[in-house]
DNA sequence: TCGGGGTACTTAATCGATTCAGATGAATTA
DNA sequence: TAATTCATCTGAATCGATTAAGTACCCCGA
């Protein structure tokens, strides 16, 4: 590896001198820093990171903390393309990524330990359970945070707008004369609990009655899990009209049952999913669903992540909610 | 952070004494080491991975490269389970793990500065293009790789068998009574050349014909593109009876569209996938498909490549194939 | 001619951990 | 008793980069 003392070498100076030129320092006169810089780039040099770690405290590296009940979070479309376009604005701007998890072979480290093992400058984490008493230690640590889908009052956020996302649902299907809505949720998280929570409030404000029966929980992105939730509604007594699905995926798993039953989408029954990916934009009938801008988050996330760490001195928390948009399929009939 | 000195202090002894006692070293009285160990664990000590790689040359730390035409590498279902696997079995063999690309910030490196930069341990590498020379140049360094779907003889890979599978996909169909097979095929890649040589030669072993209007072009992963070559092959003169996709979801971008011409699969048009996600098992009908094992996969090529980083002697190359699986489902129709 | 004040550099300490080459002291041997 | 051996621990250099403090040199004014 090439390494700064070679530049010295090659060029009759001190180390600290090739240091100070090549960072900009003002005392270097402009011959020699051109100089230097040119060596720099004909001998293919770049800083060890280590080194800079070591030395500096900054490693110029961020963690990325997927935390989910199942442990395959990354698998999840919604959660790879938010990874992708962290990794690709932190890119940009000069960082790596770095997982970060609990439990590093035989070490036991929480995440915050793992964080300071790993010198991160700060950690972008995303997670079902915000609750968790090893995430709310890193949240509140000196490392800056970001948090997706969720805030902390002490660190920035980026958050879909779950609230305004499932209230334009509902009163879209409103509007086209539903009025037996059920929902079928994922598991209990905060996203679901607003979800939910606006749900049901949007139906109050239009005098929709929820019955219990017609919220059934299931598991995200499990098409099993919402094709049973789906066939349980089916086998009451006053089906509804329109079915509310956790996400796209899971309606597929609805898509099928409803098959099965002979019944066809959106003649005589009208779904709607959640998430907007593209697959449910070349079905047909097309999805009407809820796209959440996964991608504009994750660089959001990346870019608020990265301003704290630059500019600690100047910074406050800041809340950014991701605008979603509602895609208007043909699964929600005109029944009004 | 609580560092070596802080142990060393609180234990009346030298650093490197602790040192040693936390690596086992041999020349380190029993009670000491005891007494040092329980120190560092009530402190909370765990080594700074800057400090460690600085001196040692050794990170704990493995690069992942993961770089496809469309760059939205990780979002794809069967990169991300490769992905997801990698680091399971990483961290669990104590490793962590960073993303491996070109150019951050304003500095410009390939892939080999980039990992010598980070200094990485080793690097898992899957690419749609093998032949890059940055990917080249990476393989043939000193740094051990361990390359997907794809082998350097002077690397070690992990092979999904696309030979195998595709053949047992052709062999099925045939088995039914087809013989007119059209083929819709992704980026060409290494991968994609495999399937179908693989495709042609089975074919001709079974003496079907294979027309060259039968062979189509697409995009994995892109229902849309399949959806057109659906499109242009129902628009042909004699119609295939059985159509291979690239992938399972890229069937639906099929299915969508021989929905669109009222064709029943698999009444009037018989399809077979590729992948094996599990969305298509849950579709109805069960899309028939060949299952490529993403897990097994990823935990193989991180288990070669820490191997290979800590017994760099005994070290030889090593190619793993994983066998995959014919998942029957019932998108062929029997016309035999 | 001497010193004040810049400019442009160098020296050396430092970050945290590892490791080689001693050093210490007790036990063993001639 | 003096020399040797062994187990156990310490000192100091080192990895590559940064940076505070110090030095050499030049220019200028009084």
């Amino acid at each position: 590896m090439v390494t700064i003392t070679d530049i010295a070498k090659a060029c009759g100076v001190s180390r600290a001198t090739v240091s100070k030129a090549l960072n900009g320092a003002p005392d270097i006169s402009r011959e020699t820093a051109d100089r230097i810089r040119k060596t720099a780039a004909d001998l293919g040099y770049h800083p060890n990171a280590a080194a800079r770690a070591l030395k500096m405290g900054r490693s110029y590296n961020i963690g990325v903390l997927f935390s989910d009940a199942t442990g395959g979070g990354i698998s999840h479309e919604y959660f790879s393309r938010i990874l992708e376009s962290v990794k690709a604005e932190s890119e940009r701007l000069g960082y790596d990524i770095t997982f970060i998890s609990q439990n590093i072979g035989r070490m036991s480290m929480d995440y915050y330990e793992h964080a300071k093992y790993r010198s991160c400058d700060g950690v972008v984490i995303a997670s079902a359970d915000f609750t968790a008493p090893e995430i709310r230690r890193l949240a509140a640590s000196e490392i800056p945070t970001v948090t997706l889908d969720y805030s902390f009052d002490s660190c920035s956020s980026v958050i879909s707008d779950n609230i305004r996302g499932m209230e334009a649902l509902v009163r879209f299907v409103h509007a086209k004369g539903h009025r037996r809505l059920a929902f079928i949720h994922g598991e209990i998280t905060s996203v679901t609990q607003k979800r939910l929570a606006s749900f049901r409030r949007t139906c109050a404000a239009l005098d929709i009655p929820v019955p219990g029966e017609y919220i059934r929980p299931a598991v995200y992105h499990d098409p099993r899990a919402s094709g049973l939730a789906t066939r349980e509604l089916l086998a009451l007594a006053e089906r509804p009209t329109c079915i509310f699905y956790p996400d796209d995926l899971s309606f597929l798993g609805g898509m099928t049952e409803l098959e099965k039953h002979g019944l066809s989408i959106p003649k005589d029954m009208s779904v709607v999913g959640y998430d907007g990916i593209p697959l449910s934009q070349v079905l047909r009938p097309r999805l009407t669903t809820y796209r959440q801008d996964a991608e504009q988050m994750g660089s959001e996330a990346a870019r608020l992540l990265i301003e704290q760490i630059e500019n600690p001195d100047t910074w406050l928390p800041r809340q950014i909610t991701a605008e979603g948009q509602l895609l208007e399929g043909s699964t929600v009939s005109d029944i009004g």
